[in-house]
DNA sequence: GGAGAGAATATTGTATACAAATGCCTCAGG
DNA sequence: CCTGAGGCATTTGTATACAATATTCTCTCC
C-alpha cells in the first residue's frame, strides 16, 4: 500500500503490540495522525485494517479503542486457525505439485539450518516458517482461504514465543514440517490435515504455557486484574 | 456506518450484482463518486469493503476492478462456509442456552409460516433464515467466527435462487432447521455439525443446478465464454 | 440530591484541492 | 515492423477545511 498509510498502520500496530497503548485506550484519529506524522486520511485507513485484524474495536458510534484480548480470545483464534490451516493442508495435499513441494522442502531446509546452529537463529527460523506455511496456502489454491487466513495469521496475532523456545522445541517444529512434507508427497489429505491441526494446537499450548509462566512470575501489565491482557510481542512458532 | 459511505457501498454493490458493471470493469473512484452523488472519500471506503467481500479486486498498483466469479470460486466459498458454519453449529450445540434455542424456534416458526402459504413468501422465508443462522452464530460465542463468516455469508454472495425454489425445497430447508434444533436441544455437537454441512452443501448444489439450467437455456451475460460469470442477484436458501 | 435539557467540546464523516504514481500514447531509433 | 524512452493523461494518495454527530458538562427544575 501507500507510504503514509503503511507507516501509520505499522506505527499504530507496534504501539499496540508493545503495550504502549494499553487495551481499552481510545484511539482518536487526530491524535494518532500527529503521533505518526501524517494526516487523518491515512490514519483512517490504518484503523480500518487494524479493526479487521481485531487489534482495534469500534463502538456503534464509530469510536475506536484498543481491543482487549483474553486468553479465551487467543484460544478462539488458534482453534479457527487450526481448522482453516488444517483444511488448507488437506487441499494442498490433494493438489500438490512438484514445484510447491520443492518450495516447502527449501523452506524447511532453511529452518533446519537455523535450528542446527549452536545458538538457533530465531529470525531465520520464523522467516522459513512463514515461507513454509505460505507455500501450503498457495498450493491449497483457494483465494478465499488466503483472505481468511491472512487476517488471522499474519496480522492479528504476532508474538515472540519462539524466542523462548529451546532448541528442542524448534527442532520439533521442523520435524512436524518434515512429516507434513511426507504427507504431501503421498497426496494424503487426511494425514496432512491431522498433522497440521496438532501442529497449530501445540503452538497454542506453547503460548499458553509461556503466558501462564509469565503471569505467575510477574503479574505486571501482561495480565490485568479481570483476566484481559494486552497483546504481547510474541511470535508463535508453528 | 455513515450515510454517504453506506449509500456508495450499496449502490456500487447493487450495480455489480445487477450486472450493470460486468466482471473486469475498471472501477475509477471519480466515476463512481459521480454516479453515487458523493465525493471520492466515501467511495474509497466502499471499495475497501467491496474488496473484502471479494466483489472487487485490486491490482498491485491499486486499481480496482469488478471481480470475476467462476463456478469454481462459488464452490470454494460454499466449501469454506460449510466448514465454518459446521464449526459454528458444533460450538453452538455445546453452549446452547434456552434463550438461543427459543430464538431459533421462533425463527423457524416464521419460516414455517412463510412456507405454508399457498404461494410461499420468499422474503419472509429469507428473513427467518437469516435470523436462524444468526442465532446459531451468536450461540457459538466466537467473535472471530462472526467476523470470518460475516464477510463470507452476508456480503459476498447474495443470489436469489430461493425464488426458483419450489415449496418442497423450501420445506426441506425448514425441515433441516428442525433437525438442527433437535441436535441443539440435545447438545450434540457432532450431529449439529453434520446437519449444517449438508444443509450448506445442498444449497450449493441447488445453486449449481439452477445455474447450469440457466446457462443452458440462455447463454447470455450470465456466463461468458471463458467460464467466468458475473455475480447474479440470487439468494441461496440454506 | 437526582434527572433531564441544552450548550460546549471533542470526534468522526465528507468534500475538495493538490501531490504522487501509474498507464498510455507517440515518436525516434534500430 | 518492433522496441523503448519520453511526455501527457488518468488515477490514486494525502492533506486540509468544514459539516455532522457524539459526548460531556452544567445548570435548571422537580
Amino acid at each position: 500500500m501507500s507510504r503514509a498509510s503503511d507507516r501509520a498502520y505499522a506505527a499504530i500496530r507496534n504501539m499496540i503490540l508493545a503495550g504502549e497503548l494499553p487495551a481499552g485506550t481510545q484511539l482518536g484519529e487526530e491524535a494518532l495522525a500527529e503521533k505518526c506524522g501524517v494526516s487523518r486520511t491515512p490514519v483512517r485507513d490504518a484503523l480500518r485494517r487494524l479493526e479487521s485484524d481485531m487489534l482495534v474495536v469500534r463502538t456503534d458510534t464509530q469510536r475506536s479503542f484498543v481491543a482487549e484480548w483474553s486468553l479465551h480470545d487467543v484460544r478462539d483464534a488458534f482453534d479457527l486457525r487450526a481448522m482453516l490451516e488444517g483444511y488448507a493442508a488437506r487441499r494442498a495435499a490433494e493438489r500438490m505439485t512438484a514445484d510447491s513441494l520443492g518450495r516447502m522442502r527449501a523452506a524447511n531446509a532453511q529452518i533446519a539450518q537455523a535450528v542446527a546452529l549452536p545458538r538457533p537463529d530465531v529470525g531465520a527460523f520464523l522467516e522459513g516458517n512463514r515461507l513454509f506455511h505460505a507455500a501450503i496456502l498457495e498450493a491449497a489454491g483457494s483465494r478465499r482461504l488466503v483472505a481468511q487466513l491472512g487476517s488471522l495469521v499474519e496480522q492479528p496475532v504476532v508474538w515472540r514465543t519462539a524466542h523462548h523456545y529451546g532448541p528442542d522445541a524448534l527442532h520439533r517444529s521442523w520435524s512436524e514440517h518434515e512429516e507434513l512434507i511426507a504427507a504431501f508427497a503421498r497426496g494424503d489429505g487426511a494425514w496432512a490435515e491431522g498433522i497440521m491441526r496438532s501442529h497449530i494446537l501445540r503452538a497454542y499450548h506453547a503460548y499458553a504455557d509461556a503466558h501462564r509462566g509469565l503471569s505467575a512470575a510477574k503479574p505486571g501489565p501482561a495480565l490485568s486484574g479481570n483476566g484481559a491482557m494486552t497483546a504481547h510481542l510474541i511470535e508463535v512458532a508453528a
